[in-house]
DNA sequence: CTGAAAGCGCTTACAG
DNA sequence: CTGAAAGCGCTTACAG
């Protein structure tokens, strides 16, 4: 009796495999191999009693098992390494590389690293001994040079968002500068000449060339400059809320805004409605978001483009598992600049 | 010379083995399979000679090659089917799917269906083939029945957002019954008695049930059941602009409305803000947004919480692989009213 | 404490 | 057209 098992113990009927299939259609496992991959040449009976066999057993090749073997060894797999998948630009940037992937039958590893350098390299590491085909990494560490080892071993890698750091490598980034020069020539167009600039933290580089594109503008229209209305390390909403306040109510308040991400964009309307100003202070943000449209006023934004970002980057992994070995590219993607109303409102007349 | 191979066809160093590394430090790969896996009983001198051996050729294990071989051959990963990745919901369970296998060194495969049957039993078979540890998925496809051989091969599943069919499994969704019913009961407190249904295809339960939620509330304070009122397969922004701006010019507009979904919502404010109703007809909206707070009016909504349900599908998905054989449960989460303003604008005065 | 042999599920490289 | 043998990179089950 017990040797048919314990349900508790044993309650799973195993996989079937290819000798299982070969057996049951008394054939060889070559021949079931065969039939499994499509090849040619073998005999239509066979072919159906091999058939038949995998569908009574409801055989599942392992292709884990397969790519240990076969040349090339491709797993059909690539890993992805994003700030962050519950935000809607990781998010929008996973879901273009997914539509290209899909494409070509290949699956999707990814995780969070949460501006966490250590949890980048864990991930790299997690996916490199799985033996995924490629990487595409939104780097948050200051040094990818540890990657070296992987582009050796041929496991392309290519960067989004962020410029890699200590190692050259195809990567895929928005027009940071431009986008926030293009914000702050318009407001300056608009009459402006007291622009505050609401910053992330200054650690992440898509900050600083946001910063530097703010700065050059600044220089290039004479707009006086002055260091109290540069706010930077704004990483939330709140952080962005208090500080927008703090600004506003000091003795000397800018007459706009330039926000230089999403979150410290919605911060910072929070602290305009609250103040009773968002009628009053012209804003500019940097990314654009759902319902931008639907506040009052609308919201005036420098638009990235995540989908293109993820779609060109999957697009040259792909070249490079298709075997392009040419030297390293930069794609950098051009920003819009979407008006609304918020970037419109004319400085106060004196 | 060509026998060292050109390098634009031979241009990477393949990875290290066991076997170069045992080579290496002189020993045989059984005790590098030692050092790698931190069993006890191996001489310091050769942990570290395999120590050296490992850092010089960068060594990674194989994890698919050693899942294989080993007993009962965990790959450490799962993997996660969903709606859209790129869609809140959709990223916010994914997000703490990944924080709670994070913990454990469990790795996430993903993929999106789109409301595509087949393609949730592609990425199904694709997820199978690698042999993943367990599977979340939110199900799109009318029977899941194809699941059994999953289950019966001793992969646990476990359904989110929306209820299996044909197949009694693990699942956690939202009571969406119970807050589509909370919304309209809502709405009839304020004094609305002529509240508009907005819905998502009639094909997604989670549509059913709000709908049923809104048909209880109305029968149970006797509100007149008008089908002119009741709007059906909204599923884009524009879908449900354009319905509400119909619905709201009709002979005999609604007094509020309730959007049953996300877009829903936004497509409802769109058209009230088109007709400058938004501060005469009433909204609630299912599902809680980001900004909702910053709109004026307010919105407010029934809110899920998606965070919460990836996080117990998880835990429920590793009770299962920690070897809980118990039959299948349902956690059905609550929903939370969140009163913001738009919820609350009372019906015209007659 | 250490390692040689067998085997995981599959493909490759042959031989017939 | 078909299959037996060897091998992918690793672990298991032994023997010493």
């Amino acid at each position: 009796m017990s040797q048919h098992g314990d349900p508790a113990a044993t309650p799973y009927r195993p996989r079937a495999t290819l000798r299982d299939v070969a057996a049951m259609a008394g054939v060889s496992i070559k021949t079931v191999s065969r039939v499994v991959n499509g090849e040619n040449g073998v005999t239509p009976a066979k072919v159906a009693a091999v058939r038949r066999a995998i569908r009574q057993l409801d055989y599942r090749p392992n292709v884990s098992a397969s790519a240990l073997r076969r040349a090339g060894g491709r797993t059909s797999a690539i890993g992805m390494v994003l700030e962050d998948l519950a935000n809607p630009f990781s998010s929008a940037v996973l879901r273009a590389v997914e539509d290209v992937a899909n494409e070509r039958q290949v699956l999707i590893l990814t995780g969070s690293v949460d501006e966490d350098q250590d949890r980048e390299r864990t991930l790299v590491r997690a996916f490199t001994e799985r033996r995924v085909d490629g990487l595409i990494i939104a780097p948050v560490g200051e040094d990818q040079g540890y990657l070296r080892a992987e582009i050796e071993a041929g496991t392309p890698l290519v960067f989004v968002d962020r410029l890699p750091q200590g190692l050259p490598a195809d990567c895929v980034l928005s027009d940071n500068e431009g986008g926030a020069r293009d914000a702050v020539h318009h407001l300056a167009d608009v009459g402006h000449r007291h622009i505050a600039y609401l910053g992330d933290l200054r650690i992440i580089p898509t900050a600083q060339q946001r910063f530097a594109g703010y700065q050059r503008a600044c220089l290039e229209r004479g707009l006086p400059w002055n260091p109290a209305h540069h706010v930077h390390d704004l990483h939330t909403v709140a952080d962005a809320a208090t500080a927008t306040v703090r600004l506003l109510r000091s003795a000397d308040p800018p007459t706009a805004l330039f926000a230089s991400q999403n979150l410290v964009t919605i911060g910072a309307i929070t602290a305009l409605q609250q103040l009773g100003l968002e009628d009053t202070v012209a804003l500019v943000g940097f990314d654009d978001f759902l319902m931008a449209d639907l506040l009052k006023p609308r919201v005036s934004v420098i638009a990235q483009d995540p989908r293109r970002m993820g779609r060109v980057a999957a697009e040259l992994l792909f070249q490079r598992l298709d075997g392009d070995h040419g030297g390293p590219r930069r794609v950098v993607l051009p920003t819009t600049t979407i008006l609304r109303g918020s970037g419109e409102i004319p400085p106060p007349a004196i």
